[in-house]
DNA sequence: GTCTATAAAGGGATAGAC
DNA sequence: GTCTATCCCTTTATAGAC
């Protein structure tokens, strides 16, 4: 295989440790385990072990943010775009879970160092996004107008990605269909209501 | 103060630095410069870290199950039982924020130790409870029946137990007040649905 | 109950051989 | 591209003085 493979593939197995049992507590030396060799080789490939995560994250975030922005231009009004962002983020936990764990554990340790300056401005830009969101869909009445809006936002915020804790890629549930039940809860509650009960 | 008070107050500063930058990331040194001794004399109190832990998790632990275990035998029907377990939850983060945040970061990295098997136990006990109340709900006819009992499950604990992450005792909002937008949410969804739509 | 001093292991990183 | 060898700092924990 071509020498870059190489690289991508000590990222993959990098990424897949850090995700399992955190970034500090991931040692280099478990990274060279894992890949079968010894861990002086590895520097042969990065600068150090921050050089790996910051590598991980940036490709990972810039990804996601294509997505989001692309919905966001869409213009699709405060529901379409919810959903479209929320089926986004689970199809992110679909492709690249390692990342979303390393993004979501790791992110207020990493973001100590001033190269992992990024991490908070991307949750500045992720909070901007769904306040707007939210308070657009109330403006138009398609949300409830007696939601607390920063905390709908978390609600949200985290509903979402902490599905990264035990959704597993290939098993029974397909991002879409997690998006779909989750959406379902999300709009309309677990609660059923007057004509919503029942099915058959 | 009486003697017993000191080793109170080590755990105190010890939980909070846990709770702030995890287990494993927090060193004998840092807790000891907190509580401004040296590292060495740490240890005329605890076995070891773990021992320090271990304490701060059982004690939390128990009170927060004696809680559930009341709500439980009130008997109260599913959605009142569910309100009281979700507000006791909140309750648990306002008035123990650190042992919180301990048992939701560090639960998976504790548990690979053999002493930690009861953080297990907690989970399966939370998932039987809050499985078979989603059950119950949904054969009565208060919850919908199209739900995905163990997706709900998930969405639920982890709704409430991310709070954590952001609330701030003391704060504008009462745990209370954060469990009763929680509720609406988790019941009635966001969504602006026929006849609940707006207020004034 | 705390300090001094230190043992022993863990972990990031480097230099140069192959 | 990997290995050998090793440096150096951090960290948990201990022993004994005060």
């Amino acid at each position: 295989m071509p020498k870059s493979d190489r690289r991508a593939e000590l990222l993959r197995i990098a990424a897949d440790l850090f995700a399992d049992r955190g970034v500090k507590q991931t040692t280099v030396r478990d990274i060279a385990e894992a890949a079968d060799i010894l861990s002086g080789s590895l520097y042969h490939h990065f600068d150090s072990k921050e050089s790996m995560v910051d590598e991980i994250l940036t490709r990972f975030l810039d990804e996601l943010w294509g997505g989001y922005r692309a919905i966001v231009a869409a213009d699709l009004g405060p529901q379409a775009t919810m959903e479209a962002l929320v089926v986004a983020s689970f199809e992110a936990i679909d492709r690249h879970p390692s990342e979303v764990a390393i993004f979501q554990n790791d992110s207020k340790y990493l973001s100590r160092f001033e190269r992992f300056g990024y991490l908070e401005e991307r949750n500045v830009e992720f909070r901007k996004l769904w306040v707007g969101l939210l308070a657009d869909g109330i403006r138009d009445g398609v949300f409830r107008d007696d939601l607390d809006v920063e905390l709908t936002y978390r609600f949200v915020r985290d509903t979402v990605w902490v599905a990264a804790h035990w959704y597993r890629p290939g098993g029974a549930l397909s991002p879409e269909a997690v998006a779909e039940q989750y959406l379902g809860i999300l709009l309309h509650g677990i609660a059923a209501g007057p004509g919503r009960r029942g099915r058959g």
